[in-house]
DNA sequence: CAATCTATTTGATATAGATCAAGATTCATG
DNA sequence: CATGAATCTTGATCTATATCAAATAGATTG
């Protein structure tokens, strides 16, 4: 038991410098020295499983969360119990910037799949990064990139056809598997057709009969949640090609 | 000639300290000392006309733009030309945190009328927020903000019909106006119907009809750009409580 | 201030995607 | 591994909003 509990203070003590993940979540280039700052203010390495809530809108921020595994949706909800999904999110991402602004989470967060989390309170993180130019500076570039997302859905949402957003959801989610070292072929997908649609502003049904169509056309395989995709340019055509006549 | 040069140098010098905006674009609390310092570094007070652009997506990021007066639209431009109206900017607001992301601006800023802005050197900023706590979080409050501004607008745009999202973007203008002391009632639309429907996901002609709608309906008064508001809970009322029966 | 250009309104019609419905498949649980 | 609950697929139909079109109003310019 007492060895168990000296092995996990081992392991707590070296997860950033020893992470996969940590050219994703940490600036490059750190000193050993200011990545053991870094690594002193992750106090907190959870897990969360599927169907769980990480946060969930209105109580207090605290902690950012990076995403060690797993993957993870997060959504809005309005007055009426109208759901809107806002983003899905998976290994090497950070959440939770939303809840800075009101000091109190935004939106809520679902695991979609067993996942690793380590928690980073934002305090400690502000404090830090005054000391670290170069975490200061990742700090901004990760909200910034936030916002640049959220346009591309905004584009996403506003002027394309059902067809383009769902082949550019796909392209999207073949281009993060890739980044992170998986097939960009060949994915499940972890999230049901209702929360696609959600995220696109479709209806389940739309969702489910464009998966079809794309198979149809020999764009992709579907089988329930595995994805294959056979034809890359062919769904790249799709988007931006087939703009409204406006 | 001499002495209107030193009047532009003692205005410059004292802009924050006196600016009306400045609970809308400084921390609260700062001391006369930090006041100062930053006033240091808003190096360039500059105006913009109507039709010219602040800034374009490509072009390298070098600052961030506080609005001191006027309105600004942002906009993306996808590949195939479709333009999708992301955001509308006025006094008080800070333009340019998508920039951050990749050291180049991701949108467009137009002037929608005759307007002056602040300059602030982003890499200055950051320097100086390291030394004062205060400003720093309100930096990260700031782009926070704008996180969740585009939730709203993604679950506008992914969620709302025609109606709530017209009565929505009015209601949010109106508080935007009150908040800075105008009518909460009446004011000037800056942007054509055409900008307004790229913003919500319509077609212009749809806004127009809607406007109509709204008109006859006794919920608010239009005549071209001018609008009343003369049912705030009708509006309000309209949004939300229509949600399609999913 | 006439001329021209741009923005807006309104009507008629078309259509993409929603809605409704019924099976079929997959998944979770005792 | 059987059984009930989710989830997904597919078809038929409906409707909100787009599209097309034309007339009007407002703004800009020489």
């Amino acid at each position: 038991m007492a060895s168990q509990a000296v092995l996990r203070s081992i392991h707590l003590k070296s997860i950033c410098s020893s992470c996969s993940l940590r050219e994703l979540c940490l600036p490059i280039g750190l000193s050993p020295r200011d990545m053991e700052a870094l690594e002193g203010l992750v106090h907190q390495r959870r897990t969360c499983r599927r169907g769980e809530h990480l946060y969930r809108a209105g109580v207090p921020f605290q902690s950012l969360f990076a995403i060690r595994s797993g993957f993870f949706k997060t959504y809005v909800i309005y007055e009426d119990g109208r759901e809107q999904v806002t983003g899905f999110s998976m290994m090497g991402e950070m959440m939770g910037l939303d809840g800075i602004s009101a000091d109190t989470h935004s939106c809520n967060a679902l695991a979609l799949e067993d996942s690793e989390i380590c928690e980073v309170p934002f305090a400690k993180l502000e404090e830090l990064s005054r000391d670290l130019p170069s975490l200061q500076h990742h700090l901004h570039k990760m909200m910034s990139r936030e916002i640049v997302r959220d346009h591309g859905v905004m584009l996403l949402l506003g002027s394309m056809r059902a067809e383009e957003r769902l082949a550019a959801f796909l392209l999207n989610l073949s281009q993060r598997f890739q980044a992170r070292g998986y097939s960009p072929d060949s994915f499940h997908l972890r999230m049901t057709r209702e929360e696609i649609g959600s995220y696109l502003g479709l209806k389940l049904e739309t969702v489910s009969r464009l998966f079809s169509k794309f198979h149809e056309d020999g764009l992709i395989n579907v089988q329930n949640k595995y994805i294959e995709i056979k034809d890359l340019a062919g769904l790249r055509h799709l988007v931006g090609e087939q703009a409204r006549p406006t």
